[in-house]
DNA sequence: TTAGCAAGTATACAAAAGGATAGTGTTGTT
DNA sequence: AACAACACTATCCTTTTGTATACTTGCTAA
């Protein structure tokens, strides 16, 4: 990506307007919100997956930001819910297709990082004050 | 990215343990933090910037807030900060080769969700409950 | 009829993030 | 002498986020 092709990008962003005017940043920042990206990242793996399964997959969530993520991400169309009336019920989430190509990009983010790791931590163990 | 590769990825993001053995996770949720990416991209933008510059161009953001992304950004190696000892002093704030990078990466993702936008809005409209 | 499961919801509370705003130190300008 | 510029820092307070845990609903099996 050249400088100008970025400079579009930037102007597209309007990143200096507040967020009610560029729903861009709206939409990043929900989705690159710290429990939607994993939930995402599990989905991926495992492609299909219960709500106690995403719970026991997620480490730490609770029911409560369980439930907000995935509503938000069902809501966005990142993610699809299908509930199986059953005795005792069943519903299943995975990935739509919108959703995975979100997910590719933040592997993608990923994969840039995972080399740079070392030297942000050694940057972080230098800097002082 | 085929599916293979995607899965390998995956395995290295170790989704599944918590982040304290999981330095991509930690790097990752720091970057995209919200004022964090303001910053970066408004920096992307104007290449150098003074610290009421940033304020000016992140409409909304605290200068306790400024100060602490800043502060990260630094620590972390995005961003280089320098110190003119003038009067009234000047410190200048602009991307590190590796903050760049970085910046490349969210507007790729931000290229990616620019043509998705109206779709998820008019998801979000739909979704009732 | 009581127990039990899945997928939540509800409630209470704690912790973290963030906003508003005043203050600091230095020196040039009015 | 008062004020302004700049780059913050400090403090107080509100909002948001998150945890822990108890409760609900519908049905089925013991």
């Amino acid at each position: 990506m050249n400088d100008k092709r970025m400079q579009e990008m930037l102007a597209n962003l309007d990143v200096e307007n507040p967020s009610e005017v560029c729903p861009i940043k709206d939409v990043l920042a929900t989705m690159l919100d710290k429990w939607t990206m994993m939930i995402v990242l599990v989905l991926g793996k495992h492609k299909v997956l219960r709500f106690a399964d995403v719970k026991r997959s997620v480490v730490g969530i609770s029911p409560k930001m369980l439930t907000k993520s995935l509503r938000t991400l069902e809501r966005d169309g990142h993610v699809k819910r299908t509930v199986y009336p059953e005795v005792p019920i069943r519903v299943e989430y995975n990935l739509t297709d919108q959703g995975s190509i979100f997910l590719k990009k933040l592997v993608d983010l990923a994969d840039w990082i995972v080399p740079h790791v070392p030297a942000i931590v050694k940057n972080r163990e230098e800097f002082i004050k």
